[in-house]
RNA sequence: GCGGGUGUAGCUCAGUGGUAGAGCGUCACGUUGCCAACGUGAAUGUCGUGGGUUCAAGUCCCAUCACCCGCUCCA
């Protein structure tokens, strides 16, 4: 743990030296959970979500039905009608404190689980006590009956009389939450502390601040697309199967936001919802889940700290068929942290929408309805089977949800190296170089004349200008040349161009390697396509 | 949320209740001939913040904020 924490404070340090990452309100004493990214971070963070951008939306992989995956963008509002959070779900709870049992990770409200006490007509103690969950002291007493006859059967039988108390009043009379039973697992001390559950960020609409206008900054950005599936449908082409995506910034008061920017209250998603039919989703779900994966290890997580882990089922919420994160080995834990989750849905978001909203959200397929349609020549059966699938349905949905934060943090984690390289008298000094994938790198090459003089740092200069109109490119006349290179290779840059003696009689100019000190000599008017050429810019 | 620790220059850190420090970095000038050069000079601090004790607080006390570690948590 030592050596990690030492790699996390190497990392961090670098992050605020060279302009990457600064805390929140610094100078204020800070703001935990949330960060600020600084010139560096900027270009860092943007051409990751360029390039998801690029990749899954406007240059999408061909699908497992062997057409190019169709994709659309949105940016919706991070406020949103309250109604939207209750039909997602992300607002139950909010009255009511919670407990989780620590087993089997089931979390209840305080007022909807009940202490059952079974006893003897005129006994003072009960002879079984257990746990319900319920709507309602009724509910609760009407589900106790069955297990209540069986213990009474058991303790010789005859008459009993049941009584059920809330834990919300149990503990309102006695706080210690450890004497009682989680409800699935039956054994009392599995259970937490009781907590009040409020981690969407509250604000107020409007002027005035009263029960009416209260509203939440999204928790997520899924629910922005959920929400416009059918706008989307209405004023687009897209034919199922699709995908809407977005990017966009989200928020939780987490309780306790910790690990440098991995869990932030302010933090970036990079959300897909893939709409398709019911039969195709396993497919489908399997393609996301290899090409999310995939597309990471492209961009440079190649180390055995990247995986796919499939959920168990118990992980899986109720709705869900399947899911996978995507998770990464990050310096400051033991344990593989989620960069991504893969979800397979169902058609539950949809479900809850249509329902809170009383929109019709289904989607009708004419292709098969066109094909079809001559095998129902009665006109009323013919309008009963339009009207249900396979023709018309509430797509499955499959949700590759990314955050780009975490993913920044990723690829920060794994280009940080130190190795050596030699300095001015030949002996190997250490080097930090963050080694970015050059997709990624904040900035692509820098110029530099060996020296200030002869006429060098005008033609580097001159150089430099040419190429800044097609990449991210700096320019350095400062201190000795393998200084400027170890400035650059500590912020990533993967090329740097250096106008020497030889540019002078014969045009030619070095560009020097990052990774591997190499140096190569091209015609200084040749530098740009050259570089164009390996940068992809 | 609980317990422990830390907070001094951009970074890493010294600092016995009595003048605010070092290394690295940054900037300027000179030098420079391909991988952390050298010389000279300079800037940089409400010692996290707010109270208190004291003739005097970076140092002691209280509170608070932020970060780190361990538990907890992650809907």
């Amino acid at each position: 743990m030592a050596a990690e924490q030492t790699f996390m404070d190497k990392l961090t340090a670098l992050c605020k030296r060279r302009g990457f990452i600064y805390q929140s309100s610094e100078i204020y004493g800070g703001i935990g959970g949330f960060w600020d990214y600084g010139p560096l971070g900027v270009e860092l963070k943007r051409n990751i979500k360029n390039q998801w951008w690029r990749d899954m939306v406007t240059n999408p992989p061909r699908g497992p039905d062997g057409r190019d995956v169709e994709m659309v963008g949105v940016d919706c509002a991070i406020i949103m009608n309250p109604k939207v959070w209750e039909a997602s779900g992300h607002a139950t709870g909010f009255a009511d404190p919670m407990v989780d049992c620590r087993k089997c990770k089931g979390r209840f409200r305080l007022d909807q689980v009940f202490r059952i006490e079974v006893r003897r007509p005129g006994a003072a103690e009960p002879f079984a006590v257990f746990s319900m969950q319920g709507d309602g002291t009724h509910s609760a007493l009407e589900a106790a009956t069955g297990r209540a006859t069986k213990l009474s059967k058991k303790h010789g039988g005859g008459e009993y009389a049941l009584a059920a108390t809330s834990f919300k009043d149990v503990l309102a009379a006695d706080p210690r939450v450890d004497v009682l039973a989680c409800p699935t697992c039956d054994e009392p001390g599995t259970l937490t502390e009781p907590r009040q559950f409020n981690l969407m960020f509250q604000t107020y609409v409007g002027a005035l601040q009263d029960a009416s206008s209260i509203a939440y900054l999204r928790p997520e950005t899924a629910q922005g697309i959920f929400a416009n599936f059918k706008n989307v449908l209405d004023t687009t082409r897209v034919k199922v199967p699709f995908g809407i995506a977005q990017i966009g910034k989200s928020f939780r008061n987490e309780i306790n936001p910790r690990n440098y920017t991995f869990r932030s209250r302010e933090f970036e998603q990079m959300e897909i919802e893939f709409f398709c039919s019911e039969a195709s989703s396993m497919e489908w779900y399997e393609f996301w889940r290899k090409t999310r994966y995939d597309w990471y290890v492209n961009l440079g997580l190649r180390s055995e700290k990247l995986r796919l882990r499939d959920q168990t089922r118990e992980e899986l919420a109720h709705y869900s068929k399947a899911c996978a994160d995507i998770e990464y080995l990050f310096p400051f834990s033991d344990e593989f942290q989620e960069l991504e989750g893969v979800a397979h849905r169902g058609n539950f978001d949809l479900t809850q929408h249509a329902q809170f909203s009383g929109k019709d959200l289904s989607y009708f397929d004419d292709e098969a309805w066109e094909r079809d349609k001559e095998q129902y020549p009665d006109p009323e059966q013919a309008r009963r089977a339009k009207n249900a699938p396979p023709y018309r349905y509430l797509p499955t949905v499959v949700e590759p949800s990314a955050g780009a934060d975490r993913a920044t943090l990723a690829f920060l984690c794994e280009a940080y190296t130190e190795d050596t390289a030699p300095d001015e008298k030949g002996v190997l000094q250490t080097r930090v170089v963050l080694k970015f994938h050059p997709q990624l790198a904040p900035v692509k090459v820098a110029f530099f004349p060996l020296v200030n003089k002869e006429g060098m740092p005008e033609i580097a200069e001159a150089l430099y200008r040419e190429t800044r109109r097609y990449m991210t490119a700096f320019f350095d006349d400062k201190g000795a040349i393998g200084r400027r290179y170890r400035r650059q290779d500590e912020v990533g840059t993967p090329y740097c161009v250096t106008v020497d003696g030889d540019t002078l009689r014969d045009g030619s100019v070095t560009i020097r390697e990052r990774d591997t000190l190499a140096q190569v000599r091209v015609k200084k008017e040749g530098v740009v396509a050259w570089l164009r050429e390996r940068l992809g810019q």
